[in-house]
DNA sequence: GATCTGGACTAGAGCGCTCTAGTTCTGGCT
DNA sequence: AGCCAGAACTAGAGCGCTCTAGTCCAGATC
């Protein structure tokens, strides 16, 4: 810095104005400095500068690598933490680096927010967090006050689901639950409200998760249920359980959707391909993305105290080719208008 | 700082001794400061840290968002990064934030290195990069004299998938090929070296690439032509690209590995799940990230200056259930051990 | 011509650490 | 007692920025 500012004339102070963009250097220095810099090869310290500043404008985002929906999120992220001014600071979780500790790097940076990918906190360990420092979960919900929350209204996703496959004349509509996963619980308890308020459905829960292994699972438990007992459509978990699903039945010679209808959740890009064609409950990444960090940057840059976000997208339904109405063994009475 | 030192009764700079777990502390002091740092919530500021430091001991990673195999690579540099004493960031590649935007952030951070995973930036870029910090390009070959190179024998796994096949019989294998990402000119190569070296074996190259979706056309291709120029055999750019063939040849009533045999490469995780059982050729992430940070950590703690690494580390063939000998039809003399 | 105004620029004190060059204290040896 | 080595600890100057509180000066106002 110290060279720049000798090269163009000018002291370290009018630099770091240039280099800030903020006003107070003419257009002609501006332009000197900025030469100078580029001759020299220089730029500013992000370490240093936020150390100077009294903020940091950092945002820290903890993610599991290699989750594809994650980096779907860090996409819309990174474009609207920078539209809003600030930077984005990543810590990866692992199977060897559990999430506390990701979130401990974040705040020795002193990140100013913090953004948690499908977080598995505990409400505790929420707690303190939110004590020193704003927090958003995405993607799960947490019953803490101070905790912001951005997230798919799961239960509405699960309802859509069973409507539609009800619509198409499914009677037997199985969830591949998820668990106690990120969702898990919200997606239950709307296959149940779905399964409920809608007429001549029973409920019938398969175990199923995260992973096409636990689709791959559920549908050999699926294919050991007789012919009679077995439903005729699923709602999965996720889009990766459903198509580790659809895989083995396949594989055991059952039609999709002519044998079974199956549909997935999250629309991750791997369903809109046209061999996959995966009926699915669209998650908008893009949007969840946007008030994450307006949830954060609210509160920040925010002269008013304001409560914490509590933020619920709609999904969508995007029919692909993976549900169908069921096949005349299913449906009881013959219809006349099969065409 | 300040505070905890009082509190404990001491200098600032006996916490930062405490803290940087150096000599010059008495346990029973060392204790105290870590008591009142506890009390305290108290943790020391990286970018503080950094600042004050000659070195920052801090490795920057370039990485796609939502690549799986990106996901195995991280995990094993976390690992290893610690394990050297030295800091990982991270700053995620998209479709909307380039490799360069991206390295350009690792550079404001003053990283001591640069770890680039599977980089698509041109010679000139990195040559101009490899001036400024030690680089070491992981995945993706490179010319560039001062870029480290850590990667698989990308040609002789190709090799190693030819030989397998043939060494079952077949004679007509095809490469799904993985045009101009990274690794492929290389995989394409040792394909070439394969068929030629080989008896019976001529060459057919389908286009191919990184995600199932070019799997799906590559099938679509080989489904068009007539079961005499057919192919008995595959060996895909990547596991993805493999799946997605697989998905679609079996959406057309084939079988494999009865019909085709496919086998991938890389061996991610979904690979090994019992209802893929992909025969691959694995990619050691582990060894991949051990040797990345060795380069790195060679040359920047290393007394004499060494020359970039450059490793070539040996791919390994896995075989599961995606392949098997080629069905009658292909083999023109039946052979008397079949059983 | 004196006064004022606002834009362009600078001096220098932080920010929270590290690290060198000390000082002080303890205990062992002659 | 006198001396000394080494362990334990401290003072204070950086590190590369930011930012407040200025200075300086050209031009407008009366």
């Amino acid at each position: 810095m110290e060279h720049v500012a000798a090269r163009a004339g000018v002291s370290r102070a009018l630099v770091s104005i240039v280099f800030r963009g903020v006003p107070g250097a003419s257009e002609a220095t501006r332009e000197r400095v900025l030469a100078a810099a580029r001759e020299l090869d220089y730029r500013p310290d992000t370490r240093a500068s936020r150390l100077g500043s009294s903020r940091t404008r950092t945002l820290g985002v903890t993610f599991s690598v290699g989750h594809a929906f994650h980096g779907d999120l860090l996409e819309s992220l990174y474009t609207h933490a920078d539209a809003a001014a600030y930077e984005l600071v990543l810590s990866g979780v692992t199977p060897s680096r559990s999430e506390e500790a990701a979130v401990e790097t974040l705040l020795a940076e002193r990140c100013e927010g913090i953004v948690l990918l499908g977080s598995s906190q505990s409400t505790a360990q929420l707690t303190r967090l939110a004590g020193r420092v704003p927090v958003v979960s995405v993607l799960r919900p947490s019953s803490v006050e101070d905790v912001g929350v951005v997230r798919t209204d799961d239960g509405a996703g699960l309802r859509l689901a069973v409507e539609h496959l009800r619509s198409l004349g499914h009677t037997r509509i199985a969830l591949l639950d998820g668990g106690r996963t990120a969702g898990g619980a919200e997606r239950r308890r709307g296959y149940r409200t779905a399964v409920r308020r809608l007429p001549a459905l029973s409920e019938i829960v398969l175990p199923g998760g995260l992973s096409e292994l636990e689709g791959a699972a559920a549908a050999l438990a699926f294919l050991d249920l007789s012919p009679r007992e077995r439903p005729s459509a699923v709602a999965a978990f996720n889009d990766r359980c459903a198509i580790g699903f659809i895989d083995v039945v396949r594989q055991h010679g059952l039609r999709v959707p002519d044998d079974v209808s199956v549909v997935g959740f999250d629309d991750i890009t791997e369903a809109g391909y046209p061999h996959v064609a995966l009926t699915t409950v669209r998650q908008d990444a893009e949007q969840l993305g946007v008030e994450a960090v307006r949830a954060l940057a609210d509160r920040l840059d925010g002269s008013a105290a304001t409560a914490p976000a509590r933020v619920v997208i709609q999904p969508e339904l995007v029919v692909r080719s993976s549900t169908a109405r069921p096949s005349e063994v299913e449906s009881p009475r013959p219809r006349p208008d099969l065409s």
